[in-house]
DNA sequence: TTTACTTCACGTTAAATTGACGCAAACAAT
DNA sequence: ATTGTTTGCGTCAATTTAACGTGAAGTAAA
């Protein structure tokens, strides 16, 4: 048997799905590459771990120097191993998934990118590497943890309106949920918290605010949708 | 910029939580290893993924030369990044984790382990690396999946009867679960095909035998347990 | 200041699901 | 035949869900 580090080993990569809600849209945030492979085409912000870093402080890294981003809610999603995923040679990448409140955040290009912008999940352009493979199970998996996990918030001011997080129900599981029958379980569940305060300067009647309650956990309360996948 | 493959690179190895059920008792497969590190110490079945090698291929390879296994149904878990969780030097691993009938295999322990043992998941040994918190989180995804996804016939001879498949059900889940309502819930949702065969030769009236019904999806059912976690 | 229009907050009700049991037929052993 | 146990089917009250009603709060226009 040969000394341990002589072994030849894949490179390891982070690729980070980031979704950002804004205008009642989803999006995902992606780089225009400046360099091959995929030059000129949109990925995912994504980079090599170092021998000396955890998968979070890589992600961090990413999420920092290109983004200019941190402190942000992150999930590990899947790792993701096909052998000519790269064809620089072999990379098994770990996908990330992050959800932030883009009003938080001006994104900015790093040396990297010749760009870098939000994009419709809806309507995503070509993707390089495996990438789109990578983003379709990150927007599955916040679908499915949305249901059962307070995450929402995640995506939202610090304070909000019960309408608006039906309306982000509504738009991430691409379905209509009974706006009453929505309130009362949220509600229930105790998933959020009236401050007492109101929005003003709407056209129409001015809502409660609220705010997400941190002691609900998981699987406290569970938002059905018709036709789950 | 330094050439591509100049960068170090952790190791990359796959960790196996292998489940096994029988005589009512959830099992996993442990190795006794052979040398350092970890000499003398109860690990999970693992390896180094090769250059060439997909993930399931490293997974197969593993099941194939240490325990004489093939066609089982794996998963891939979680990826585990602790700097310090090989003492060899950085290592990530890739857990995933198996269901099996070890009325179909044989286990023997291969060149690399002193033995090869199935243990009880409620009398567990001290485990060597990281590898009780890959196990832990292994069990807890089988627990949470069984609810919705019917995978419990992995576990299963080809046939069987609903008491068996309640008693495993109550057995993963650690809970009583209404034996009358259970039948009427996997009847329902068709988890399961009456094959109108009986098991014959037991002391009291002889159940009826069904098979896995392959055309159910994820999602048609849903057990309950009073406090997941 | 009325009127019109919209959203918000809170109810109501029927249908569906769940949880907790009852009971008789099937079988082996006595 | 009698006894003891498991199996398969059924009942029913309690809870949860889905669908929808309505009046108060607010803005804008008449």
């Amino acid at each position: 048997m040969k000394p341990f580090h002589e072994y030849k080993n894949p490179s390891l990569a982070i690729d980070l799905v980031v979704f950002g809600y804004h205008d009642n849209t989803l999006s995902v945030l992606l780089l225009n590459r400046k360099e091959e492979p995929f030059k000129d085409c949109w990925t995912l912000p994504g980079g090599f771990l170092q021998m000396e870093e955890t998968f979070l402080d890589t992600c961090y890294r990413i999420l920092q120097t290109k983004l200019g981003m941190k402190e942000v809610f992150l999930e590990q999603l899947y790792s993701f191993d096909a052998v000519d995923r790269d064809p620089r040679g072999r990379v098994i990448a770990v996908g990330y998934y992050a959800l932030i409140n883009p009003a938080k955040f001006s994104v900015v290009a790093g040396s990297m990118a010749n760009d870098v912008k939000w994009f419709n999940v809806r309507k995503m352009p070509v993707l390089g590497f495996d990438h789109k493979h990578i983003f379709k199970q990150a927007l599955q998996r916040l679908r499915s943890k949305i249901q059962y996990d307070p995450v929402g918030f995640e995506l939202l001011d610090e304070l909000f309106t019960i309408t608006e997080l039906h309306e982000l129900y509504e738009c991430i599981l691409q379905t209509t949920i009974d706006r009453r029958n929505f309130r009362r379980k949220i509600l229930d569940a105790a998933y959020v918290i009236n401050t007492g305060l109101k929005r003003e300067g709407l056209k129409n009647r001015h809502p409660e605010l609220y705010k997400f309650n941190k002691q609900l956990k998981k699987n406290s309360f569970q938002i059905n949708v018709p036709n789950e996948t």
